[in-house]
DNA sequence: GCCATAATGATAAATTTTATCATTAACTGA
DNA sequence: TCAGTTAATGATAAAATTTATCATTATGGC
């Protein structure tokens, strides 16, 4: 019996890319890791790995193949962890860089936005507390703007 | 047969304070939800909830009654939300306020902090978004000073 | 194409979280 | 102080999430 698996579109110049990406980790290009990609590329939203465990499992991805891939995206930088209004833990794609997440508390939409000055407070920081500071993970909620209009 | 259950010391000061807050949002103040709250005022590093019902079930407390208190105390303003290095979720004591927390990736100590001027930020993501900005999350994290002795 | 082996799926197990409900105990007010 | 009311708890079960194991598959390098 033959299993006929519907791939989401990508151009080669992109395929070129992930290949690049993963063979520098030394890690294998599989469709699974594809198919996983692709989707949370798909979704400004960004998804918690049971949602796209779901989602995946139409495509022949089994949900121990989604957990173990999310961590290497994450590790490769394809994908970075946000959490929504409720404390969820989502993985969004991710462009290379330092990027915030700027989260529509409503519809869930993420917006991410890059550039952010807390060099003068890290500094306040290290001298205050003796720490050394190696970085910051910032998230800004609120409302977009068709929500704002929809919520009154 | 009886039971006897050693409460953690405290002031008659701080338990009139405990007994106006859960008071005013029509909670109970039970033996159990101090229990809860006093863990985690002694845990400068926070707990994720399954390390506090294993702490709490020596006192007597049920894992559900953690979860339930958990909500109840952040709802309440006593507990917040971080997020180690690891990406876990962790309640820590918190003062009402506006506080972000400074973790340590190498032991988990928090340590709370007030004043962030984000306000600049904020009205950029306003006009190039749309949207309403209802608030911020900031997690920074590096090495304590211990800690940044001991790792070289 | 063939090989070495990383990666996957299936399965099971462990862990975390939620739901249900009878029992307990905290507040109220007499 | 002492019932009465009812929120809160513990016990239990169930659901959901996450991790582990291992035989099988399929990728990347040759
Ligand atoms: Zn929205
Ligand atoms: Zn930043
Ligand atoms: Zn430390
Ligand atoms: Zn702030």
């Amino acid at each position: 019996m033959i299993k006929f698996i519907i791939m989401a579109k990508r151009s080669k110049q992109e395929e070129a890319e992930l290949r690049h990406v993963f063979g520098k980790a030394g890690a294998r290009f599989t469709r699974q890791r594809e198919a996983v990609w692709q989707l949370f590329k798909g979704k400004a939203r960004g998804l918690t790995i049971p949602e796209a465990a779901k989602a995946l499992k139409r495509k022949g991805v089994g949900p121990a193949t989604v957990y173990r891939t999310a961590a290497l995206l994450e590790g490769l930088g394809l994908l970075r962890r946000v959490h929504d209004a409720g404390g969820e833990r989502r993985f969004v794609a991710s462009r290379p860089g330092h990027y915030h997440a700027l989260v529509c508390r409503s519809c869930g939409q993420v917006v991410d936005f890059e550039g952010c000055d807390l060099s003068l407070l890290e500094r306040v920081l290290t001298t205050e507390t003796g720490f050394r500071i190696e970085g910051h993970h910032l998230e800004v909620f609120g409302l977009c703007a068709s929500c704002k209009a929809v919520n009154k």
